[in-house]
DNA sequence: GTCTATATTGTGATAGAC
DNA sequence: GTCTATCACAATATAGAC
């Protein structure tokens, strides 16, 4: 998507910000063009629907950490060199981008017929990622692929998913504490996840 | 919360389903009363109002993991059979209402000021929790015990909360299959939590 | 307790002047 | 490109009959 005008360009940032915050049905066009200080209809004349303006915010969304997963599926790393580089990719992305994960979430399960099509969209193919790793990994017999990947990604992603919760039962509502120990975590996980290849 | 009538209890049923599926925006109250098969008045009638019903709905989802956990936190148990405990509790906690995360992340996203209130209403005191915990993993020195639990809930919750990506991509959209993965899990995460404990 | 009728406001979207 | 005016419709909520 090119955002030529700086209207239009205002138009999306608001749109992130809210649709990120409240959701799709939570947020009114109003809401929007009050927050870019513009006029409503001009949300109509750049994007012609609500809908399609959420589209775009929730594609832009998703293209913010799929393409960088899906690189890194074809390079030519090796598989313990990849995971390092793997959760510290997706924790600056959470860090940067930290409402990502609901918001793409409550889209998807309101609406989990979408996800075949994206994938498609977006060429990713996890049976080559798979492969390729299963392959590398192998040394490791009774690794289950996919639970090890379930549990990559749930290290790196719930923190910042559920942050709210973790921020005021872990952190007693401190921000700073919170997000010190979210940078902590690009060390501290890979760590972690090498222990899961250890036998017992 | 006491659900007097059946109408009553309908009518919770209804907003329940619907308010998880497309959250408290994206549910009217003509949805809930269509889904219970009832006149939309009452809707009114029972609970004054879509925000009251809505806060209903909310407490009682809170409460459906809160008071477990809380439970747990207080009890005589050793740190290694609480952890064995707290996983099992969780998962199947989560089989059985898999969309209560995103739902209760999405509200306290949109709304992260109502976590002090609710902690406080429904009795949990973290520190207390850490303090014991602290003290009977002692021996494990170097533990970060906000990051062990913040590891332990994230390998408990995410599976479910990404349900659809997760099934999609891993699992090549086969409920059956992400669903057996999910009941493994409860033998799978105690093994490997144990891991964490490990020195390198 | 349950219904019909109605008040009121909000929302997405478009037409047309400038 | 940007505005005003307006439309059609959906939403929450209440009053009042039964």
């Amino acid at each position: 998507m090119v955002l030529n005008t700086e209207t239009e360009q205002r138009i999306v940032a608001s749109a992130e910000k809210l649709f990120y915050q409240k959701g799709k049905a939570g947020t009114s066009m109003q809401d929007i063009a009050d927050d870019a200080g513009i006029n409503r209809t001009l949300l109509n004349y750049y994007f012609r629907s609500k809908d399609q303006l959420f589209e775009a915010v929730f594609r832009r969304a998703m293209g913010r950490f799929v393409p960088g997963l899906a690189a890194m599926l074809q390079s030519e790393m090796r598989f313990s060199e990849y995971i390092l580089h793997l959760v510290e990719t997706i924790i600056d992305t959470m860090i940067e981008h930290p409402q990502i994960p609901i918001f793409v979430l409550q889209e998807l399960t309101s609406n989990p017929s979408r996800m075949p099509q994206i994938m498609r969209e977006m060429g990713v193919d996890p049976e080559k990622g798979f492969q390729k790793f299963t392959q590398d990994a192998g040394l490791h017999g009774r690794l289950d692929m996919r639970q090890f990947i379930l549990n990559v990604l749930s290290l790196c992603i719930f923190p910042f998913a559920a942050r709210p919760v973790v921020t005021e039962i872990l952190y007693n509502g401190d921000q700073e504490a919170y997000l010190l120990a979210m940078k902590q975590r690009k060390k501290l996980l890979p760590e972690l996840i090498m222990k899961f290849l250890n036998e017992r």
